[in-house]
DNA sequence: GATGAATGAGATTTCATTCAT
DNA sequence: GATGAATGAAATCTCATTCAT
């Protein structure tokens, strides 16, 4: 059923060494941008950080750009992957339900490494993310596509693209700002909270008034 | 009478003065950003195009990061300047058209400049605005915590300022993302009108279903 | 008898004036340098310090390095008083009161302003000195050549000049170092003390043993 | 049996290349210096005439101060080496002697190379020497020291720790001064004839007159 | 493939000096 | 003469990238 999950079946040891010393030196930029930020983050520090040598980041990666974008890449893959999942394994009985679950997997995926998250979403979003198929973002537009489609009788909305645009770009944010920049005064649950009930009173609202 | 006393007819040559220079400044400062990005913006480059001399900056921003949250700054007084006046101008009959014009103002002041905005908010949303009181944020939360309250019997929300929150982060980042990252399929006035909705959808919510 | 004491006889109003402001600048630049030393010093501070304009300061001297040397030969200047008039006015019995009076003017002298004083002659020794007849050290020298000559009856020495050369030398930079980079474990009148035995000592030293 | 344990055949290559960066440096750091005084030298001269890039001079010296520390240094450490090895291989047979060898051996470190020896004492000073134990100073205090012990029997001074200051002070300053700022019309020999002189008759002054 | 010393373009910032007011 | 905003050459230092070993 899941289409474009890329399989990657041959392991050969030259590119189990090759796919090592990538993670390798990811982990290290990671490790690198979140404790030092933009400033003090170079190439160089990277290197040392991973315990190898500057040339062979460039072994891997063409330029120091490749090297944020595959963590981009990484990172989002890894969100997808625990929205994906916990779309695909929920059992939800009705449209609340399943937007709850939504959100809540979001949310979960946000809170995987914060502190990374911010600076990589913070600092450097202009690595910007594709919207070409195959594109996590696309990915998550099919997911939540689908998760409509299923429940389309309980909407109200006419233009099921536009809302799961809408749906999308509202749990991303919201919950994005609720993660990387809580206000003081309001606490995490009730905010999660609060996204649902914006995301499902967007789905079912008539526009007259309820 | 006034023997040595010395006249200053001019009024106030230096404040004019040092305010064109800042102008100048950052008006170029406005434009090489919009033109070249962060790379290839540096202060040589702003100098030479606000035709003045890299010393000059330096007279008036203690730093090149000064330079850019003056800018930042300046773009927020603007935006919210709209904001504001065109909420307290407006006169709306409902909720709906509350939240109507508070959208439609916020995408009129976020399409001032677009390109502008862009980068600013995009490559250096790290120059972090102030949660502050007296800063535009709490500005403009005060300015829509306002509009609910003269809402508040049309609501069905509880938690005035967790609404207030709700509101200003749905417009804000909804309009954000659709002004900024335009999907292609969908046009800007439908994406207006659904984000509506979802406002009011969000604060007519009973959480039962409507 | 005091052959160059330079006079300045004319008291024309506008050069009181420009008497004053170059004043007001070197005890600007003074001070200025005795607490912030050579980094922080610039031209911008002094006129602040002073509460004149940068203009000003080109106005009585050509440029930043004029200034320094005219700090220079002030401070030359009053240090020479302060040795010329101590040895003229004492009256020594001996060749070892003479010398002991020597030292002690150079000393007083040294201590009028150690702070500006160890600035002027560590940070900016290589505005030398001119050895030109009507400098501060030929006026020195001369001096201390009259009282060896008076005591010519005292002196073990052949060479006059040479003695004289070596005196000067020995009085300025011992006591110099003592008042400058005073060693911790000495007290100053113990080295004074044995300062006057060093130059007695060399001048009444027969070369054979004593 | 050695199947992996990679080979370093090369003899210590990093830290004779480094060593080799580091003389290549500071040679040119040298030459700059001599050449073209305070003004006039910084780090780019410094590289072109070196042959190298910038950046290497940073590899190797965290800032330019760092480097002219470095230079005044190693140009302590071959005075004092000088210094030592002509007082502990000559063989005195009186007091005189000794002061002579002293006195000789400290012109001929000053004459290693007075151009830059000028330079650094005249226009960096301030790149204090540590008077802490192991550093040149101290050194040479000690070897000082030792000297006026040997020749105790023939001193008429009291405390020796003011002695072995006074000589030091005496010998530095005074050979210092005679060779770079020599006076016109007295021969370097007849001077340091002098300076060995005034020593011995400080040292052997007894305070009442030969 | 791995290494890391070397590179050098380029960025920020300073400050002596000028000159229109 | 006095002012001080404006100037801009120049200096220090960084860091992505290369390439000989």
């Amino acid at each position: 059923m899941r289409t474009k999950t890329k399989e990657k079946p041959r392991k050969k040891p030259l590119q189990q060494r090759s796919q090592l010393m990538v993670e390798t030196i990811l982990e290290a930029t990671a490790r690198v941008l979140s404790k030092r930020a933009y400033e003090g983050t170079n190439t160089n520090v990277i290197a040392e950080t991973a315990g190898i040598s500057v040339g062979s980041i460039y072994q891997y990666f063409p330029n120091k750009d490749a090297l944020i974008s595959a963590l981009h890449e990484r990172m989002s893959q890894r969100i997808f992957a625990v929205i994906r999942d916990t779309i695909e394994n929920a059992s939800a009985r009705n449209l609340r339900e399943s937007v709850a679950i939504l959100v809540h997997a979001v949310m979960e995926a946000h809170l995987i490494d914060p502190a990374l998250h911010r600076i990589l979403e913070v600092e450097f979003p202009f690595f910007e993310r594709s919207k070409k198929p195959g594109s996590v973002d696309m990915d998550i537009f099919e997911e939540v596509h689908g998760l409509l489609q299923r429940r389309r009788a309980e909407l109200k909305v006419a233009d099921l693209r536009l809302a799961t645009y809408m749906v999308t770009r509202m749990t991303e944010s919201l919950v994005h700002a609720a993660v990387l920049e809580p206000p003081a005064d309001l606490a995490l649950p009730a905010i999660e909270q609060a996204i649902v009930n914006a995301v499902v009173g967007y789905l079912t609202f008539d526009g007259t008034g309820h």
